[in-house]
DNA sequence: TAGGCCATCTGGTCCT
DNA sequence: AGGACCAGATGGCCTA
């Protein structure tokens, strides 16, 4: 192509491996600091990753983490991406029963704003509270806003199609990456599995970024 | 021992 | 030109 690869110059063999150093020393930082992303984002997502069955294992964890296996970057990315589709779920969840309050008492009555500051937020566990659980969110994911409300029945194990976005394992690397449809955000048609109730995306190719 | 997960190296491409 | 980004290859560690 246009580009060349080579160097305008030969360099010596000390030269190559002194360049090699440099660009293998930037690429571990690079990766680095990709972890330490990562990591913060575990830190985020501890208190949903509790794993019952996870033993102890000798890989390094945050002090003062609960005991059990670290979560995998794969898994800390399904569940946070979860984690955020089911705020989302739950917000308007809770704008649904903002609205029927408001019709019901009157828009500029008190116990609207009250409701909001002592309903309590279903993400947070508490006695009669929405608990999430690593499993939960990793194969559940965000209900459907008619069904949040509901603590456990949410989950649709019986479901036969299952989303590979929502699955425990790897995911199927026929199904990835998926490409999500803009009208699914505004009440468009939901996935195909069944499961996640999200809405529908595409299993697409992606066009090879580095075309040969 | 197989499989999962990970870090690292490496070469190619894109971006500033 | 040099750095950033990406993906494939490779080998180590750990667990079931």
């Amino acid at each position: 192509g246009p580009r060349s690869a080579k160097p305008q110059r030969e360099l010596s063999p000390e030269e190559q491996q002194e360049l090699r150093r440099k660009i293998n020393s930037r690429e571990r930082k690079r990766m680095q600091d990709l972890n330490i992303a990562m990591d913060a984002l575990r830190e985020v997502m501890v208190p949903y990753a509790s794993s019952p069955s996870s033993a102890s294992s000798s890989q390094s964890h945050q002090p003062g983490a609960p005991p059990g296996r670290r979560l995998s970057k794969i898994s800390t990315l399904v569940l946070a991406r979860n984690y955020i589709l089911l705020l989302g779920s739950s917000l308007q969840e809770m704008r649904r029963l903002l609205g029927e309050v408001s019709v019901g008492m009157g828009v500029n009555t008190g116990p609207v704003p009250r409701l909001l500051l002592t309903g309590g937020w279903p993400l947070i566990s508490g006695p009669g509270q929405l608990l999430l659980s690593q499993e939960s969110l990793l194969t559940s994911s965000a209900s459907s806003p008619s069904a949040s409300s509901s603590s456990s029945s949410s989950t649709s194990s019986s479901s036969a199609a299952k989303c590979a976005l929502l699955s425990s394992g790897p995911m199927d690397a026929s199904l990835a990456p998926v490409q999500w449809s803009s009208a699914g955000a505004s009440g468009g048609p939901l996935c195909p599995c069944g499961v996640c109730r999200l809405p529908r995306f595409s299993h697409s190719t992606p066009a090879p970024r580095f075309p040969k």
